[in-house]
RNA sequence: GGCGGGGUUCCCGAGCGGUCAAAGGGGACGCGCUGUAAACGCGUUGGCUCUGCCUUCGCAGGUUCGAAUCCUGCCCCCGCCA
């Protein structure tokens, strides 16, 4: 970085900074904030510091975070300091963002055992070098008197907080809104004061919650962050935000051949949207969007997608594993083996898909009814529920596109 | 505090004394087809020792041969008034 300390922000410099670090962004706010941020920090030869807050309310980062989380790592790669924000303590209140009910409360326990695989997780984007990366929970400020309680709650009305557009759909609705959720954009503008953010991150949806931490840090008395929105990715149905409460969501973590197939399961026109949020835009080509060149092209990304968060090698082998097993129908290379015990010389199939795949047994014998589950290659039919054990022994047994078994019979 | 409306299966939502494990939609699952776990079509979708039995319609009692449906009490949500 130059150090020209004395002279006035260089201000076209900054501002194209500003607009690459923002790019693919919705919003930087308010106009030429992100600018005057790049241009203070360097004033003052120091980092930025980029606020990004995530309640651990499910244990698993998904590719939605991801979109976030890649562009924090833009900022670190810029030189500047990420100060991630653990949401041990609002996640027992629960942000209602985006929702349209209330969150289920989670034990402590539940809380801390999320909150330190979401750290892990994180840094398989993020550059977990100390001077890059600062891990904090809100606990350690939240936690406060009910004095200091009620000095944060006089900062911000109640029509402020109405405002928000899902609090007012929901009044509108006649729907239910507590207390507790109304406090939740006080906390995360509180955690803005604690941290001294100069930019925060987050989701569109986050935009309001982003916007009030500037007026709490003003009433504290300390500088206020600028905030830069990123877009919501859509989850695996192509139209719903992507979240693990939905079922949709691709976790970050997730197996190669799970995430390679679940990314193939995406609608087609969902593909444009993942290459532009998760991609940087120069991985792979665009590729139709119909006929055999989408299906290509989701291949493509699927691969892309594997290698980004795992590796090339391993985005072959899911590829080849799809093929195999869900175009052609074999099995895969690996099946894991399960030991059977016969009842009077027969296996009851039901009991062991139940205890296999975690399905109820009526589920299992709807599936055989239905011809979802073979063994090797004879397909079961209706009422094939007892199977001679003289049978089994080295069969596969399938049950549905993608549950194996190897039988052993003990 | 008063008056009125409401709580149904994973979700939304119909049912309003038997023909209700409960319409319809969504989601999920399965089969077919295919360009993929896309789209489309068809089917399944409380559990089980499965032509029957058991459990479910906010909770607890009650009326009845019989209740998701009627009565009583309680809990919760919404609206208007205060």
């Amino acid at each position: 970085m130059a150090n020209a300390p004395e002279a006035p922000a260089a201000e076209p410099r900054f501002s194209e900074l500003a607009q690459r670090l923002a790019a693919g962004s919705v919003d930087s706010l308010p106009d030429g904030a992100l600018a005057e941020k790049l241009a203070l920090a360097e004033r003052e030869r120091r980092r930025m510091r980029v606020k990004l807050g995530i309640d651990p309310t499910a244990p698993d980062i998904h590719l939605g975070h991801a979109v976030v989380l890649r562009k924090l790592r833009d900022f670190q790669d810029a030189g500047h300091r990420v100060v991630l924000i653990v949401g041990d303590f609002t996640a027992r209140v629960g942000d209602p963002s985006g929702r349209s009910t209330l969150r289920p409360i989670l034990s402590e326990e539940e809380i801390d055992a999320n909150a330190a695989t979401f750290q892990e997780q994180a840094l398989t984007i993020l550059d977990g070098s100390p001077e890059l990366l600062e891990v904090r929970r809100n606990s350690e400020w939240l936690a406060m008197e009910m004095g200091a309680l009620l000095a944060l709650a006089r900062t911000t009305t109640a029509a402020q907080l109405l405002e928000r557009d899902d609090f007012a759909k929901r009044l509108a609705a006649g729907e239910p809104v507590s207390m507790l959720e109304l406090l939740y954009p006080l906390l995360q503008g509180y955690d803005s004061v604690a941290v001294r953010s100069d930019l925060e991150l987050g989701g569109t949806d986050q935009k309001f919650n982003l916007l009030l931490a500037r007026d709490i840090q003003r009433a504290y008395g300390v500088p206020e962050q600028a905030v830069l929105t990123m877009p919501i990715l859509a989850g695996t149905d192509g139209t719903r935000k992507m979240s693990k409460s939905l079922g949709n969501q691709i976790g970050v973590t997730d197996a190669p051949e799970e995430m390679y197939g679940k990314v193939l399961s995406i609608p087609d026109e969902a593909m444009g949207s993942y290459r532009e949020l998760l991609l940087r835009g120069d991985e792979e080509g665009e590729g139709a969007e119909t006929g055999a060149g989408a299906r290509d092209a989701k291949h493509a990304l699927a691969r892309a997608i594997v290698t980004w968060l795992h590796s090339p090698e391993d985005a072959e082998a899911a590829a080849r594993h799809f093929e195999r097993v869900v175009v052609q129908g074999q099995l895969p290379e690996e099946v894991p083996e399960a030991v059977v015990a016969a009842v009077d010389g027969a296996v009851h199939l039901p009991a062991l898909i139940e205890s296999e795949f975690g399905m109820s047994r009526s589920d299992a014998r709807r599936m055989i009814d239905q011809g979802a589950v073979s063994l090797d290659d004879h397909t079961l039919g209706r009422g094939d529920y007892d199977v001679p054990v003289g049978r089994l022994d080295g069969k596969v047994l399938r049950a549905g596109k993608r549950r194996f078994r190897r039988l052993r019979v003990d």
